[in-house]
DNA sequence: AAGAGCGGCAACCGCATTGCT
DNA sequence: AAGCAATGCGGTTGCCGCTCT
């Protein structure tokens, strides 16, 4: 198709939306509904094509748009999920009410990537340090593993829904990995780079017990899902994504003395990010990331580099 | 004060996908 | 099965406001 059948019609207005386009729009979808995007510019009074009204109305008129400045909760989960899917915007957005994947789009490729890029700088100069990192509200992990994204572009998706191994895990123990590690003072960032290694994929996400008591059945996770599988995430009562968990056997291979690659190759995982740990010092005493986050530990998984 | 540079973000473009005939 | 239209999606553009010099 060289033109869009929808943009066709002569004398299309472009460029930014009035306010009394803005309220045809509105005024029309509320009493009609949106059935056919084609129809909707004429029937509502307004020289636009049909696309861009329905983008009008999907990013930024629509009532349960959330707008304003992405909380320390959204972009984690936002990382995150980058993390697991790549630049399938509409995805990550399916996940976090209210946004949408412009609004995301927009925002990964401003303020998070200038966050990494001003870290990256910070870093190339100087060893990194678990300051430097978590005045971003990241740890050295993720930078790694997003700087790595960053310059290479690595299609990730591929890998980890192409994995024959469990892909997801869920830890709902209030400890979690703490303690992981025999010599006192390993640092996430070196376990992450550790793991990198590994062939399998796991998501892990160790959530809030009080917040998710939700139990979803491993299986579920482990085979038959399509490409566009992500776990389900459910609402906390405090309006932030959850993620259905599932008990595992962290800290049962903990007390059998592993280190951590150890136990995360023995459990076919590939490497992790590790979110805010409010409950205190984790992994040898490390704190791994500012404790900011009342959303509770939260065990990102990236797929290892093949 | 003014203009150049820069960044954020709304909107567009083109390709992919879906659904219908 | 093929063709077409509508919709969905991600990459990209360009305007606008802010900051810097």
């Amino acid at each position: 198709m060289g033109h869009h059948s929808c943009c066709n019609q002569q004398k299309v207005k472009r460029g930014l939306w009035s306010p009394e386009e803005d309220e045809k729009l509105i005024r029309y979808i509320t009493t009609h509904g949106y059935g056919c995007w084609s129809e909707v510019p004429e029937k509502a009074g307004l020289q636009r094509c049909g696309k861009s009204c329905r983008l009008r109305w999907i990013n930024y008129l629509r009532p349960d748009i959330r707008r304003g400045r992405f909380s320390p909760e959204e972009e984690k989960l936002i990382i995150s999920l980058h993390g697991a899917v790549g630049n399938r915007w509409a995805h990550i957005a399916s996940h976090l009410p209210g946004r949408t994947d412009n609004e995301i789009k927009n925002y990964w490729n401003s303020w998070i990537k200038k966050k990494i890029r001003k870290t990256t700088t910070t870093q190339t100069s100087n060893k990194p340090t678990t300051d430097q990192h978590s005045q971003f509200g990241y740890t050295s992990n993720q930078v790694d593993f997003l700087n790595q994204d960053l310059v290479t572009k690595r299609p990730l998706q591929d890998t980890l829904f192409s994995s024959p191994s469990p892909l997801f895990m869920f830890d709902t123990g209030p400890v979690g990995l703490e303690g992981i590690g025999t010599d006192g003072n390993e640092r996430p960032g070196e376990l992450f780079q550790e793991s990198m290694g590994l062939n399998s994929e796991v998501v892990a996400w160790h959530m809030n017990q009080q917040e998710v008591p939700a139990v979803l059945p491993l299986a579920s996770f482990s085979g038959g899902m399509d490409s566009n599988y992500l776990p389900p995430l459910i609402e906390s009562n405090e309006g932030m994504a959850a993620m259905e968990v599932q008990p595992c056997s962290i800290n049962g291979e903990r007390e059998m003395g592993l280190e951590l690659n150890e136990w995360v190759e023995s459990q076919q995982c590939a490497s992790f990010l590790f979110w805010d740990q409010p409950e205190g010092p984790v992994l040898g005493g490390e704190e791994i990331a500012p404790a900011s986050s009342n959303m509770g530990t939260m065990l990102s998984p990236y797929p290892s580099s093949l």
